[in-house]
DNA sequence: TTGTATAAAATTGTTAATGGTATAAAAGAT
DNA sequence: ATCTTTTATACCATTAACAATTTTATACAA
């Protein structure tokens, strides 16, 4: 999105963030902000300016005067950004089939062989990150800004969820398997191939997640979220 | 969202988004924030919060030492808004189907009634209100909090086209016809039923703006962003 | 005139200090 | 002992001052 900021606050953002999504935080817990300067040794401003992105985000809840508390992720909410990355991702499917450019097949296509590769190799956490940047290049490919940043916004929010998912060798080769038809559709210029090939390649990754312990995923209750 | 947040920044940052929605500011244009102090009346602070918040939202583009700039819609944006919005809310209509609470749909119920009446007085602010109302509680009945902000946030950014929108008396009787289809199906249960009536809608609201100057919506460019 | 180097002004990023609000503790009344 | 009132404390909201960076203006040389 923004090729570089490499402001204070920005990092602070982006720590706080991650640490919510790693589920280092409980839901409801409050977030003092004199805790976090000191902890991450900055001023209080840079702090505030991310617990408001964060609110806007809806990961915490500012009350004023009050405080900021970590709302997170319950697995009905998962469970939902899975169904409605679904409805989003066929329709940016659909659109890349139509107007995916040439160097952007041939990135996915790079990326498809070289997972190949690193699943052979068992290098699990680079066909995590290819497989992140397959998504993120199809999003691109769709051809809307709109679409495209709605839907990296929902990948972060999963981002802990995949990394439990793909441990799976199994599920690794198959997935990979999925992208390239997916691809094959795009290729093709087959928007409803292609929407169908997304749309089962998210259910599956669904299907294998519904069999974790969500209570791992999503850490535990601390006290009601207003 | 949140109940109450009397916040300077959060007036701000709702001001300054108002703005950018209601075409105040042109794209590409760049956001001093001395210059906003001075016509708000308030200190830097607030102001730099909002415009990082609405960087999160995509609405304006930051640059770390150097400034934020508007980034604003493209017609084609605003197209592609309603193709996600199209496809989240019949997402959001089969969930509805099986999850509204009665008393969502009595008030669904009552706001289709009260529209009536005004449509019949010619109030047409006040028919524009329950429009945004009506699917205000749609979003709601859906039952998925992370699915009613995503929609939520769409509904905002049209806001503006809303309004160019429901001049007309003839569409206003119309969409009034097409809230009332989807209730119905609300109201059988009928998932199917409910995301083809507001596909329909959607796509009758579409068809009616395309007919509309774009450019008076979006307002004109001014230099490339970035 | 054009290009570069330097200095001044403007603007942003960050910190520190001040003011207001809500929570918690303590004192008093019933 | 319990409840209300008061006081004190802790925290958030806002402002103002400071530091760093970028842009603009100026001077000089080719």
């Amino acid at each position: 999105m923004n090729r570089e900021n490499h402001s204070l606050g920005q990092k602070v953002f982006q720590r706080i963030r991650g640490d919510i999504l790693k589920g280092n935080y409980k839901r409801g817990e409050e977030l003092k902000e004199k805790a976090i300067c000191e902890e991450m040794g900055v001023s209080r401003t840079p702090v505030r300016e991310a617990l408001r992105q964060l609110e806007l985000e809806g990961l915490v809840n500012i009350i004023s005067n009050k405080g900021a508390y970590v709302v997170g992720f319950t697995p009905k909410d998962i469970k939902d950004i899975y169904e409605i990355r679904t409805v989003l991702e066929s329709l940016c499917a659909r659109w890349a089939a139509i107007r995916a450019e040439e160097e952007q097949i041939e990135v996915l296509e790079e990326i498809i062989y070289l997972t190949d590769f690193h699943v052979r190799k068992g290098n699990m956490d680079q066909v995590m990150k290819l497989g992140g940047k397959f998504h993120e290049i199809l999003y691109e490919a769709g051809g809307s800004r709109i679409l495209e940043q709605a839907l990296q916004n929902y990948h972060h929010y999963l981002e802990r969820v995949r990394t439990i998912n793909l441990l799976s060798y199994q599920r690794a080769v198959e997935s990979n398997e999925e992208h390239r038809r997916i691809l094959e559709a795009i290729k093709e210029q087959d928007a409803k191939k292609a929407e169908d090939a997304i749309t089962l390649h998210l259910a599956n990754s669904v299907r294998d997640i519904d069999s974790y312990e969500w209570e791992n995923i999503t850490g535990g209750e601390k006290h009601e979220q207003n």
